[in-house]
DNA sequence: TAACAGTCTATTTAGTTGGTAGGGTAATCC
DNA sequence: GGATTACCCTACCAACTAAATAGACTGTTA
């Protein structure tokens, strides 16, 4: 499951979407519309913007903002950059690939049966993006 | 992620469904040859006995054993057993829905994206069962 | 009846999640 | 150039979960 924090990033990029070339958003008024907790929020939103999906703007008129267009940015970059990995497993993560301990991946029933389900999940996780989440 | 709970609960089984049929394991065996904690595993494999996945035998020539044929058994339930939900959000769990707090499911574009994953992953993890396990 | 093997209860340890608090620093406007 | 605005950073905490361990108990079978 995504954790609490990925579902709250997730509905700040709502609104950041909505307002896509609009200017500045405050991290206050995400908060507010969007019921997160403010101070819980602006870490996320900082996260964000270290990872270069969004950037701010100090000072009065200040807030945050897209840096892409959101037809750009798939739904996994997001979920990898808050949550970590995508896959059910470490031997099957791409972004996250750790080694199994115990298990030859090349005789591996498991192994075999997350890759797919990996790439089922990608396959709708990399073409669905930001500008999907606004109906 | 799978939980290692989870990941130990499929190896065990592997042993399990290679000797299906051919009587009780022993829990100090499934431990020794597949390297996993005897405690941990004890807690795992009752998990799996209550939920009737498994059946044992107490005494000398006991153990644990399938009861039902691998090709009956999805991969899906072995994971909502041990591990919970399979789906992404809550809200759209078949075995663990819960309601989203502020947000419309009619008119959300996460949730529609991760009923697609939720579906694709369960195409195959239900279609995939305990014998494919093994290779 | 004695060895055997699963069952139960409980506790521990470590790490993560979700959230709070407060002050520092930089940009903008009048 | 100072007040305001709003981002940025550090630290902390409570609650929960995961992973593992220990030891005593109950039932089986030869």
């Amino acid at each position: 499951m995504l954790s609490k924090k990925t579902q709250y990033a997730f509905r700040a990029l709502e609104v950041l979407v909505e307002k896509y070339n609009q200017g500045p958003v405050l991290i206050s008024e995400i908060s507010r519309r969007k019921k997160i907790p403010i101070k819980f929020l602006e870490s996320i939103l900082l996260q964000l913007k270290k990872e270069g999906i969004l950037d701010s703007k100090k000072g009065k008129g200040g807030g945050y903002f897209l840096i892409h267009n959101p037809v750009k940015v798939p739904v996994a970059r997001i979920i990898r950059v808050v949550d970590g990995p995508i896959a059910m497993l470490p031997c099957v993560s791409l972004y996250f690939y750790q080694k199994c301990k115990n298990c030859d991946e090349k005789h591996c029933g498991l192994h075999d049966i997350m890759i797919d389900v990996r790439d089922s999940q990608l396959a709708i996780l990399e073409k669905k993006t930001l500008r999907d989440l606004i109906a």
